[in-house]
DNA sequence: GGAGTCCTCCGAAACGTTTCAATAACAAAT
DNA sequence: ATTTGTTATTGAAACGTTTCGGAGGACTCC
């Protein structure tokens, strides 16, 4: 590989010239600096990163963990993120899975955004405290170094809630969780709580899925299955699992929205797809990931940091 | 940050010991072992990528450069590049835009997979000297560093047009190409050609997306808009112009697929969802996905490498 | 009791940069 | 002619690891 000592060598210069050339140093007068260049250009030198980050003691990189590429969520938030990295000078680079954890355990970028359920909280805040910043997505955890930035989801369940009550008279509400226990659901659950209350509803079914289509549908069937008595409004966590419920209702005949009426959350490409198109909430995903970014690399530089409020807009469409 | 150095200190040994217990180098015994090694938890000591890049002269790291998180094919193949690299002991960092140009301009990787036609020829072949193993997979390069593995798009547009052609009589063949001079879209072309000429069929017509789904719903308006007469079987290079063609015909009532057959290529998720479901060219990009790494790797460490050929697989629908 | 063999541990060099402090060369000012 | 100042260049230390080549001690074997 080459090095900046061959460079320097084949440019009959030191070292320190070629290193003060490479990062436009303005003591080095442009005689010399475009000879040193193209030298540096024709036997290919590419700096190493490793030597530059050890010395630098920083990687100018922030690492972003995500749970999985599949998420059909990712793509606006992703997006966001890179734009504004890209403003700020830093470098982006994507993880899932094991990988997360081993560039987190490495020390191998200056921050890291994460929406990974999958991460504990212990290796976060264990992590955080030698790593750096590590900005969190998906749930609400508060450290010395750990921060997040969350969506409101409690306050824009309750208002689709609200317009799905009051949208038709419904007698058999009923609430399907996605995976318990995560912000998401707990939220969104919470703000589905706060809507049938102000109602003066009190009584509804639960029905527990995994935030996947498929535990949709298993819903639908096993209701079936069980004869147990149809609801006739759905509130689901997340646009997927009321997509796989919408898709078993049709095939046993039931009547969207008149006799069931359902509702998702995320606003995912597939509900304005599906028929009837799907009523839930849409998140600002490049505003947020652009905010995430901009709290990230204002953390590094030890800046002020500006926290804005994630807020999700309902859209009402055919499907209650 | 709390260095090896301060793990040595803080339990009474030398820095080599420290380093060979954290590498479970057998000559350590345990008993000394498991002290170092409580001692570097109770300081959260994590060790420094670039310390040990640097010194060992890899990363044990794969970049893999896309051109964007929004298309709907990534999740499979990334999927199954991280599958098979974490069965390899590697790392997967995932990169778009700009990033991807950071990255591999500083060596941040021991090889990497890249599907992004922003990246130019002659930056890739420039890189690949002085960063290690590139294979593409959007496009064939050859080159002393630069390897592809490529999808074999000809045999199955081959395939899949010839289908179309003999499912019924068509008079009006068109081809919708993609972004021109792109691999998929010149090799999805001359499979189309093959097939027409194979049939002994010599007119067709052209026209020209972006292999986004708002270029077909375009070339639907501007041939109603012109008064062009409407083909009866529309051949497209893949999913996302087929789907909005197919959007705009159905608005404009003409009845799919009996007056209008069409097709695409790459099944994606959309593609069995749509009305009529959509004949397409499914793709392995998982395992696609997987051979690539495994490539990866074995270029890194010298091995014999066995290149797979992947092919396509023709899914017929409703659509034609 | 001395030579040989293990076992456990350590010192120091090296990886490729950045950057401080210093030097050399030369012009300008006294 | 010496000092002063400026500009162009350089040497060397440091960043945090890994790993080679030993050192020192305990044990075995004759």
């Amino acid at each position: 590989m080459a090095s900046i000592k061959d460079v320097a060598k084949a440019s009959g210069v030191s070292i320190s010239t070629v290193s003060y050339v490479l990062n436009d140093d303005p003591r080095i007068p442009e005689v010399t600096a475009s000879k040193v260049r193209q030298i540096a250009n024709e036997i290919g030198y590419l700096p190493s990163a490793a030597a530059r980050n050890l010395k630098k003691q920083n990687t100018k990189t922030i690492l972003v963990a995500i749970s999985d590429f599949g998420g059909p969520v990712y793509h606006e938030l992703l997006d966001g993120i890179q734009h504004q990295l890209t403003k700020e000078g830093y470098t982006m680079i994507v993880s899932t899975g094991i990988s997360s954890v081993n560039l987190l355990k490495e020390r191998s970028a200056d921050a890291a955004i994460v929406t990974d359920i999958h991460l504990s909280n212990e290796l976060l805040i264990k992590t955080a405290k030698n790593f750096g910043p590590i900005i969190l997505l998906d749930r609400k955890l508060s450290d010395e170094f750990v921060y997040h930035i969350t969506i409101d989801n409690e306050e824009a369940m309750f208002e689709l809630t609200s317009k799905a009550i009051t949208s038709r008279k419904r007698n058999k509400i009923a609430y399907v969780h996605g995976v318990t226990g995560t912000y998401d659901n707990q939220t969104r659950f919470q703000g589905f709580l706060r809507a049938i209350h102000s109602h003066q509803i009190s009584t509804y079914s639960e029905y527990f899925g995994l935030f996947t289509k498929q535990s949709g549908e298993d819903i639908v069937e096993q209701i079936i299955r069980k004869e147990e008595p149809m609801p006739d409004l759905f509130i689901c966590a997340n646009d997927e699992m009321a997509i796989g419920i919408m898709d078993r209702l049709k095939v046993h005949h039931f009547d969207i929205p008149n006799t069931v009426g359902i509702c998702g959350f995320d606003d995912i490409d597939l509900s304005s797809y599906v028929q009837p198109q799907l009523s839930t909430v849409k998140i600002a995903h490049r505003e947020w990931g652009m905010n995430a970014a901009l709290t990230a690399v204002q953390l590094i530089r030890k800046e002020a940091v500006t926290f804005f409020v994630q807020k999700g807009q309902v859209i009402i469409r055919d499907s209650f």
